[in-house]
DNA sequence: ATTAGCACTCGAACACATAGAGTGCTAACA
DNA sequence: TGTTAGCACTCTATGTGTTCGAGTGCTAAT
């Protein structure tokens, strides 16, 4: 168990290094009006603090650095999270200021001012749209064999991909069809909606339309095919401004690992609910063991989620990147919440 | 006018600096096999050309490098374009492998595999989509304030965007709005849609719909509002690779400039046919003084254009570059024509 | 007109010295 | 017994001098 001068000139080193990214020495920590103690004291309580693995050097007579266990102590037991001030709050509420806005809009734009607040990179993930309920389906042919499937669902997201149309297929048929899917799947979720193409509406489909067998099974490929979510930056040459980054063959991987759409779970885990912190190597991507994420979970309406993430360098500022994602977080809850449903 | 050596021994400077971005010397040169000149005679051909104005030394004793006069006189006068090699042209085949797929995905997958090959940077510009035909317009109802209004185009390109729709409005009047817009409007271009909305459907509407007025207004806003042409990025780290960029902050000022969107009319002019290149500060952005650009336009069907960019250093393997941009511009501008056609 | 020869220049690499910030340890102190 | 002053030591960063090699310009010989 530390003392409490031991957590005392701990949170300091944190918070000194957070803010100036130089190994803190013995000397410097002094001179601080909270640190009553000599040097030599600190000194050794430092060398306590090593030994118990929460400090670190970068060589024999450098000053100290926060281990990762450092920031994990710092993280867990030091964040007494102050009331955001009033210019970030101000910023927060731009983006809500427009008034009729889409979802996307919306979260691209907490993507930007979020990146701007903090300095960091930003991902923001809408909420997954497998979860959208359907609004409306439609089919307008383009050429002779081809047309695009559209799906609207009720946060106003447009889904839509061409297909290939069996060639001589009777337009009428088409017309049917659609119809027939209006008819039965409006109000289904697009997670349930191949089941429920194929429990529903196949036998009728079946009964009314001339070759349906071709013409359905393209239009399953593309309307089930995979609905990535949407991912949004901001800031991503963030990381550029962060002195922790010189090696340009790291910031290149880390880059690629952020861009690269695959990795993105590997970044922020989906459906984990509530605020999390991942430090250094405790990332997933060795890509990003420099790194510290911060993410939180925002909810839509009752079963829509998404989440966002920051992501800078572990000596990252948690204090006010946890404030700022609980307050967003709430926000978007709310504001997006209530614009499905129609203030 | 450069002599036949003067020509030879400049021509072999760039290819080689080209390819080694390093200062080329005239004992390196004298024991190329082309070049049977002794390394004094290189010197003084050397001096020449550098009084000319077409080298450079980086430094009072070092070996030369191009002046961007230099590049100049290369790309004008001794670019003499050889077939692509047999790999290249498969890769670029394979662009066009997929049997159905959208406009989007194709140019999307030109980005990718143009900067694979190049490991340059690529951005493509879809075909302005002002130029599309509407195939179809419909609006779905969305909250009992908003509504999604979506447009069709002949390619294959669904533009959606939600609009306010006035309290308490009879939801059959938006469906005989729908109706009315596309009975007039199919087969209307988006660049003449604003004109011929008012001019054509205005004065219907006002007989049939009540308070046409404000739904109206929301409507065109929605439809009319910048439809910013599509922007596809291939290689956006690529830069990263070239040894030419070394400075942190020039590198942030590059890709800043590249991503932002406003910036990419001065990257690659709109409207201007065949290819260009623009080598260093001919480049209309400071932040691309070290950078040369090719574009090249292609087209789909009549009147609808897009265009391509590669982005790289200065010591740009244009000879290269040039003949896979020839190639891809005729290859997409056969293919998306053909897409939109019907085979 | 071309080239060999030579003195000269500059950058890169390396060794070396110095200053400064930091440490650990010991002994003195309250 | 906990704290602190003092001191020797360590390591980095910085600056300086030296050498090596690749390059140049110029002159004189071919």
């Amino acid at each position: 168990m530390l003392t409490e001068r031991q957590l005392l000139i701990l949170k300091v080193t944190v918070d000194d290094y957070i803010q100036s990214a130089q190994p803190v020495g013995s000397n410097q920590l002094s001179k601080k009006p909270e640190i009553p103690f000599s040097p030599a004291t600190i000194r050794n309580e430092m060398a306590d603090l090593e030994g118990l693995g929460f400090l670190e050097k970068t060589h024999t007579s450098s000053g100290r650095i926060p281990s990762e266990k450092g920031y994990r102590y710092y993280v867990d037991h030091m964040l007494t999270p102050r009331p955001l001030p009033k210019e970030d709050i101000v910023q927060l509420r731009s983006i809500f200021e427009d008034k009729i806005a889409e979802t996307e809009d919306v979260i691209r734009k907490s993507a930007m001012i979020l990146s701007e607040l903090t300095n960091y990179t930003s991902i923001l993930l809408g909420p997954d749209t497998r979860k959208h309920i359907i609004k409306r389906m439609s089919i307008v042919p383009l050429t002779h064999d081809s047309a695009v499937a559209i799906i609207v669902t009720d946060s106003g997201y447009v889904e839509n991909r061409v297909f290939a149309v069996p060639e001589g297929l009777d337009p009428s048929d088409i017309e049917k069809m659609i119809n027939i899917l209006n008819e039965r799947l409006i109000g289904v979720s697009l997670q349930d909606l191949q089941f429920r193409l194929e429990q529903e509406t196949l036998s009728v489909l079946k009964q009314h339309i001339h070759r349906y067998s071709e013409l359905f099974t393209t239009f399953r490929q593309a309307v089930v095919s995979p609905q990535q979510e949407k991912v949004f930056y901001g800031g991503k040459l963030n990381i550029l401004n962060q002195p922790d980054f010189h090696d340009l063959h790291k910031i290149r991987n880390l880059m690629d690992v952020m861009e690269e759409s695959k990795h993105i779970p590997m970044i922020m885990p989906v459906g984990s609910q509530g605020l999390h912190i991942r430090i250094g190597s405790e990332n997933a991507l060795s890509a990003m063991e420099d790194c510290s994420v911060i993410t939180v979970s925002y909810d839509i309406g009752e079963d829509q989620t998404g989440s966002i993430a920051i992501i800078g360098p572990k000596r990252m500022d948690y204090k006010r990147v946890v404030t700022l994602l609980d307050t967003l977080s709430g926000d978007l809850s709310k504001e997006l919440t209530r614009m499905i449903r129609g203030k």
